[in-house]
DNA sequence: AGAATCTAGTTGCAAAAAGAGACCACATCA
DNA sequence: TGATGTGGTCTCTTTTTGCAACTAGATTCT
């Protein structure tokens, strides 16, 4: 990741990925979730050289999705362990695994599972709900500003709903 | 993204982030889903060069996340859709943008809100669930084999599941 | 005690990728 | 005919990556 101004962008997707868009960081997020905590078995699962895989350790530190903790009764040893900000990227993770799954390894060709692991029975499919917990479609939602809404982004959103009303409504459908 | 053997790997977030795990191209399907379809359109909307916007839509088109599209009545007038596959990601940036929401810009700062159109009420949080729905924190989830599951899937699966138990069980939960 | 080893990196260098900006081909519009 | 707009490519410079060697503190082996 470039020192573009992400930390200047009115929006949470492109700040998310200030902090997880580079080409590595997920890659060693989902080895956190796997269990890999030490620096050693990160580069060795990840086959990552170390300055890359230092950079964005301390990077991932920084921005407090992962915390290291010396855990060093003989000699220096430390753990690289997910915050509770880290842990709550699980929905994340769990969205693209299962859109791996679906459109580039086809189902029935998961690798991994994702279980209850007191029943062992497989999760659903993320999903996008209502809030009377109903399933929506793409189709059937549209962003509106939020209360961190910047005038740019109001500009934008003015633009996009005035496109997606006339895509719609033209007396069609 | 360098020239790693994504398309190798028996790990769907892998696979998934060798189609999408560049640094621009997420921001680049923000944009998509933000109505944006023309290269300039995208060009001046994200200050990405064009060489790497060039290469970066190739790659989406290549692997089937968008479809380009000439729709020149007049002149040359290409659109990059989003194809099923590419608006199947909604869960996955949703995810993405509430996660930023509550860890980077914090509740009350939402630029913008996801709503259904018709209702115009913020959808839920994404959230993982079990089977019958209901929702299942990270700590209950576990990952199992799936059908797809190398031998060195299995092997890493088998130390993970050792260390889990050894972590959980000790007389002590 | 001294040598080898292990962990967790840092440093230096060559190769690859990104960014900026000029340039281009084709088509429309005035 | 000339100006303008679209959708790029080409070239050059700056950054980032990957690889390998090296370091530093502590431990274990003999």
């Amino acid at each position: 990741m470039r020192q573009r101004n992400w930390n200047q962008e009115n929006c949470s997707v492109a700040r998310a990925l200030g902090v997880l868009g580079d080409t590595w960081t997920l890659l060693i997020l989902r080895e956190a979730f796997f269990g890999t905590r030490r620096f050693a078995d990160f580069e060795a699962r990840l086959a990552i050289s170390k300055n890359v895989l230092s950079q964005r350790l301390q990077h991932l530190v920084d921005h407090g999705v992962l915390e290291k903790i010396d855990v060093g009764r003989h000699g220096p040893r430390f753990e690289y362990r997910l915050t509770h900000m880290g842990k709550d990227l699980t929905t994340v993770l769990t969205a693209l695994r299962q859109w791996g799954d679906r459109w580039i390894l086809g189902e029935g060709n998961e690798p991994l599972i994702v279980v209850d692991r007191t029943t062992g029975e497989p999760i659903e499919p993320v999903r996008i709900r209502r809030s009377d917990g109903s399933p929506i479609g793409p189709r059937e939602l549209e962003l509106r500003a939020g209360p961190g809404a910047s005038e740019e982004t109001r500009e934008r959103l003015e633009a996009y709903l005035e496109k997606r009303s006339a895509k719609t409504d033209p007396r069609k459908g």
